[in-house]
DNA sequence: TTTACATTCAACCAAACGGTTGAATATATT
DNA sequence: AATATATTCAACCGTTTGGTTGAATGTAAA
């Protein structure tokens, strides 16, 4: 289905606090990159690459007007990923149940 | 409370192929680290290093015993992550929500 | 005690990351 | 036409990543 590389991109893109605040900076809607990097205390070209880390994995979208960009989240890739970590953890839930059912029948064969 | 240096970790240590392999296969309970690395086409040092990697996000544990290292899967990193993507899904269905229902309203009052 | 095995350590390498500064490009404004 | 603004591009730098090979360490087995 989908390649691995889709889940890389977006579990790279949410691992640094920069970039999971740029998220969050877009929940007030659509903002220009300068707007997006005003709060940091770094240079705009540096914000200008998370935003294209975040870009790379869907995670925000570009909408160009004039010399304007503006940004707006998505939220597909967090849902995927989500759904990759849900079905892990139940993954594992049935895997820890299914090793404590072992432990416990041996204890009963003692 | 929890430094984000920790999601940090976490997201970066599952943002690999082989290292999310790497878990998969702890499923079946412990393994050695010679026995984790089997399966792989890379060096034994190279899969030792993901190793170091997962363990420093603390999702696998490292139990010596002689020679051999016994790693096994810990859920509560994972667990963790979860819950940080729950919020924010949550967090963004609300935000667009509201951004629609305002979007509704303004239609209403044209 | 020699030999085999399990693992890491150390050094190296190329590529990517996260940041900088300075120049280029494209669009607005005057 | 000149100037200011918004953004990227390009080059650079130090650190990290993901891999290699070879040596060192610690433990088990002959």
């Amino acid at each position: 289905m989908s390649a691995p590389r889709t889940l890389d991109r977006t579990l790279l893109a949410l691992a640094d606090p920069t970039r999971r605040a740029i998220l969050q900076r877009l929940s007030s809607g659509e903002a220009r990159v300068t707007d997006v990097a005003q709060p940091f205390k770094m240079s705009l070209n540096a914000v200008s690459k998370h935003i294209l880390v975040l870009e790379r994995a869907k995670l925000v979208h570009r909408r160009k007007v004039g010399r304007d960009h503006f940004l707006s989240y998505r939220a597909e890739p967090l849902e995927a990923a989500a759904q990759w970590i849900e079905q892990t953890r139940h993954f594992w839930a049935n895997r820890l149940d299914t090793l404590g059912k072992l432990l416990r029948d041996e204890d009963k064969n003692k």
